[in-house]
This record gives C-alpha cells, sequence and structure tokens, in this order.
DNA sequence: AACATGACAAGTT
DNA sequence: AAACTTGCCATGT
C-alpha cells in the first residue's frame, strides 16, 4: 500500500531498538547517524508515530540537552518512571548525569 | 493544493 | 552569550 513513502521512520525504529537500556541518546544524533542531520524534527515524529509499538523504546530518546521534551506523549508509562526504572536521574525534567548514559550511534554502531 | 506546525539542532547575529 | 533564523520532512487543516 503505502510502500515506500518513508523508509525513514522505519529507520529511526531500528536504530531507537539499539539503543541499549540504562542509556540514552538524542534526536538529532540519530538524524545525523542515518545522514539527515538536520532532519531532528522528523526523527520526533518517527516516535510519536511508534507509540503502537512497544518494542521501540521512545524513552531513551531525549533532546540535546538531555530533556524530556517529549514526556507529554507518554500515555500508559510515565517517560520519567521509565528512565528512573532504568537508573537513569531526573532531576526537573532533564537526566542529570546525561554524559555519561549518552549513547551515539554514530560511535558505537559499525555501518 | 497551500500553508502551518512539530518529541530538534546548527548556524548567524 | 542569548536571541533569532533556517533546514528538514511528515502530518494536519
Amino acid at each position: 500500500q503505502e510502500l515506500k513513502k518513508s523508509n525513514f521512520f522505519e529507520d529511526v525504529h531500528d536504530v531507537v531498538k539499539l539503543i541499549p537500556k540504562g542509556r540514552v541518546t538524542s534526536y538529532g544524533a540519530i538524524a545525523s547517524y542515518l545522514g539527515i542531520t538536520k532532519s531532528a524534527r522528523v526523527v520526533g515524529w518517527a516516535m510519536k508515530y511508534s507509540h503502537n509499538d512497544k518494542s521501540i523504546p521512545a524513552h531513551r530518546v531525549v533532546n540535546r540537552n538531555g530533556v524530556l521534551t517529549g514526556k507529554h506523549n507518554f500515555i500508559e508509562k510515565k517517560m520519567d518512571k521509565l528512565l528512573g526504572d532504568e537508573g537513569i536521574q531526573i532531576k526537573d525534567n532533564q537526566i542529570i548525569n546525561f554524559k555519561e548514559v549518552f549513547w551515539n550511534p554514530s560511535n558505537e554502531l559499525e555501518l
């Protein structure tokens, strides 16, 4: 049907699924890894559109400052709680040890 | 079909 | 350094 309207979402989802538990990454990092550095916004859309797929750990994606910008979109399980359960400390909507838990696909993943 | 908007980010001023 | 501008692409109206 829609056949190849957007592989983009799929690509994003694939990367997100690879984020290790207890780590996080950013929209921009994913976009950059996929070769479209300036399309970080679409990554956000991809996440939003993936809320029906439970296998996608959307809570592990935050913005470049470690702020949980997308928390409003989490209905059932709260983003804060999901991250907290993985050992990530959050204060005031922001990840405290962001640098330490940051996972950059461009560095950690091979092409 | 045209126009606005958004879970963003980098570049310019 | 903080504020403003621009790029990007899928969706909603």
